[in-house]
DNA sequence: TTAAATGCAAACCATTTGCATTCCT
DNA sequence: AGGAATGCAAATGGTTTGCATTTAA
């Protein structure tokens, strides 16, 4: 959970106004524990606000991510979830059945020096991402929301 | 490039029939130097053979996807992009300007084992990116096709 | 006051599905 | 022959855009 009021400040500064509708967006954004989707912020906000449209929601949420401000997710085929957080930490373990997703700091950088020296990119972004089953789901797998891919590969 | 006929193989132990517009899909993917949307695909078969529909591509990908045979990609937003190439490699170095992919195989599978100790999660699967400016592409950047996300953050 | 922000509806784009037709084996 | 595969058109779902209206500063 993020602190509102570090964000507020920043989108501020950046020149935005502090309009009710993205004071809801971003405090539902700030209130989320796991990354979810445009969609499902917008159903969030829309107990206590009815009248703000899932329009404005994306909207926010754009100026938000361009400001470096939510981590963005985007498993295969599903639909792109966000989370409240820093650009710079990009390390994630995300449930396959539940969607919790779990930060670590550490990251192999000196593979990315390594890298670099080797292939003559000049590397500007990484992400690692492991996928499983966290503690709380292993058992009731199976109803999972999302997959970094994987299925049985027989025909039907 | 990979080899067509393995795949061919792959398709026929798996029971599935080996038409036409599987066998033009999978040499499409097969001389596909860097990772491309179904559409993508679908707009180069159609050079040969205009009647195939995308709707196949779209299926016939489906079936090289569930069988392993393709690595998927999908950079924040954009629509989803194969390559030929098995899912236990799913280390990549993607550069936003011109899409090129480098493969690497060294992985820190360690941190894996520490992770899932900690966490309690049992991880089955991780993604590893790179992304940044190919060699070739340094110097012409800012036409490229992907990003990871990165914005000015700047009210336009 | 006034440019910025909103909401609605419509547009878009990628992807999926239903169904009648065609094709491997 | 007969189930599998195709192609079309239509449905879907997420996301974006145009535009007239409202609002924060």
């Amino acid at each position: 959970m993020t602190n509102e009021h570090s964000v507020f400040q920043t989108l501020k500064a950046a020149g935005y106004k502090l309009t009710l509708q993205r004071r809801a967006t971003v405090e539902a954004v700030c209130a989320a524990e796991n990354p979810m989707t445009p969609q499902a912020f917008h159903a969030v906000i829309s107990q206590n606000h009815p009248e703000i449209g899932v329009v404005t929601v994306y909207r926010t949420l754009d100026i938000l991510k361009r400001l470096g401000l939510l981590c963005q997710f985007q498993l295969d085929g599903t639909a792109q979830r966000f989370k409240a957080g820093s650009l710079e930490h990009h390390h994630h373990l995300v449930c396959r059945c539940c969607g919790e997703v779990v930060d670590f700091g550490r990251c192999p950088l000196e593979l990315e020096t390594t890298l670099e020296k080797e292939t003559g990119f000049r590397i500007t972004d990484h992400r690692l991402e492991f996928a499983g089953v966290c503690r709380a789901c292993q058992g009731k797998e199976n109803q999972g929301p999302q997959s970094f891919s994987g299925n049985t590969g027989e025909p039907e």
